[in-house]
DNA sequence: ACCGGTCACTTGTATTTTGCAAGTATGGAC
DNA sequence: GTCCATACTTGCAAAATACAAGTGACCGGT
């Protein structure tokens, strides 16, 4: 398995690497998340187990029922590829 | 939509961006890119005609029912994005 | 002219993923 | 206690993907 399929199976499914561009800013909440994105909520609900499970990101317990969702180290590093990505979206360069 | 989401809308379906790494080598014939990457044929089909509509690759007619598949220059431009990646999945940096 | 092989697909169907709508659980304010 | 916000879960339909088999065009040899 290459290099770049390795790094597909963590961030290549739908919404994730949106997530990630969208943590890049700072910690969020779900429902943060959800309105800016407009992702369906359960598909959220699962990225957000799978991108944790996989070292992405760490949930930070806020108040009572509330949390945030903040990168971690390996996380921020995706900011290259999302930058490269968006630029490439941009289509002007 | 952000730059991010429309880049995904062109290479964030599976197998697009693997098919693109494989190009950046050069032009590939279906056959060759199907036992690369072990894609099943049909979503090869039809990725490949995406992203030709996307004018990140061309058809290259070679002899009689064989032809080359090649990017162009908009398709070689995700190679930046493509080794960010690439990289980040190595996980060691 | 016929046969066999290669190449680039298409077609049919099962399985998985995603989307949509509604419901549940927990805690705090009042 | 009731009401509200937040973070989810659940059930089901729709769409995307995977797997297996088949199709049509062309060529080279006989």
């Amino acid at each position: 398995m290459s290099d770049l399929a390795a790094a597909l199976d963590i961030v290549g499914a739908r919404w994730a690497l949106l997530i990630v561009e969208r943590l890049l800013d700072g910690p969020q909440r779900y429902g943060d998340l959800q309105r800016d994105l407009g992702v369906p909520t359960n598909m959220l609900a699962i990225r957000l187990r799978e991108l944790e499970a996989a070292g992405v990101l760490i949930r930070l317990p806020l108040r009572h029922n509330t949390r945030a969702y903040a990168l971690t180290d390996r996380g921020f590093a995706l900011r290259e590829a999302i930058v490269a990505l968006g630029n490439w979206g941009r289509r002007d360069s």
